[in-house]
DNA sequence: TATAATGTTAGACT
DNA sequence: AAGTCTAACATTAT
């Protein structure tokens, strides 16, 4: 569920709230999430976001969390009794982090060495046009899958690159070393609007992602595109569709994408 | 009941 | 070999 602008948000609140704070208890509440009890006793130094992971730097290693698809953190003042969901408990003295996942997808893990870096590591700091093109060389894929892959560019999932590709006016379809430098200069441009004004408004609140405190984002009044199969496209009035790309709904208009 | 959901990845295929 | 595609993960909501 949460992409770059929403893990944004969630660290910028977590680094306000645990930074420097020991972890005084951790309770895995569903064992799929493994073995983490280690962290318990840990001084958070930072959390920094890595692509769509929250890293909670602790001062020996660091305690990673992915939410995947319907993962939600949730702070609390007072113990009561945890929500619906509610995955893994992580105890402050002043408080309580929760991690709530319905769908059981999000991760968690302990290391100690840093993973390989993304070759275009924060698209948030800038997407620049020339190495987009050198990278999308000789790969077919198309557009959106490509800005779609972790391991090129970290952060960006569908509606992002949905909502990118439409600002952009490139088709979402197309193969990623068939654009025009033109286009990347498009993409560069559309990401420097899109992902700044998305972390400003706390992310996107399109059915249930919340930030640390239980609020919706303000983002949706900002899509064009996204789930908007049907309506009018703001730029040119075309009608927005709707394919499926990589398993994954995918909106943009054919008049005005190319 | 069937489908789709803001993510990732192992394994299959080219 | 490297690039690309598909199914699977587990659950809820429409």
């Amino acid at each position: 569920m949460p992409e770059l602008p929403e893990v944004e948000t969630l660290c910028r609140q977590l680094n306000a709230i645990i930074s420097g704070k020991k972890i005084i208890k951790v309770e895995v509440l569903d064992r799929r999430l493994g073995d983490i009890e280690g962290v318990a006793g840990g001084r958070v130094a930072a959390v920094v976001r890595r692509g769509k992971t929250i890293e909670i730097r602790l001062d020996e290693t660091t305690f990673e969390i992915h939410l995947r698809m319907t993962g939600r953190l949730l702070w609390q003042d007072e113990t009561g009794p945890p929500p619906p969901h509610t995955r893994l408990v992580v105890s402050f003295s002043a408080g309580r982090l929760l991690l709530i996942d319905p769908r059981r997808f999000a991760t968690c893990r302990v290391r100690t060495e840093a993973p390989p870096a993304a070759l275009i590591e924060n698209p948030l700091a800038g997407l620049p046009a020339g190495r987009l093109r050198e990278i999308a060389r000789g790969r077919r894929l198309p557009v959106k899958n490509f800005l779609m892959d972790q391991r090129l560019v970290a952060g960006i999932g569908n509606i992002y690159a949905c909502e990118i590709l439409h600002e952009a006016a490139v088709d979402p379809r197309r193969p990623a070393c068939s654009l025009a430098q033109a286009q990347w200069r498009r993409m560069e441009k559309a990401a420097a609007i899109i992902l700044p004004r998305a972390v400003e408004c706390r992310g996107t609140t399109v059915s249930d992602w919340r930030d640390l405190f239980g609020a919706g984002g303000t983002n949706q009044d900002h899509l064009r595109v996204y789930a908007r199969e049907g309506s009018a496209c703001p730029r040119c009035g075309g009608r927005i569709e709707r394919a499926k790309l990589a398993g994954r709904g995918t909106w943009f208009c054919p008049a005005c994408q190319k």
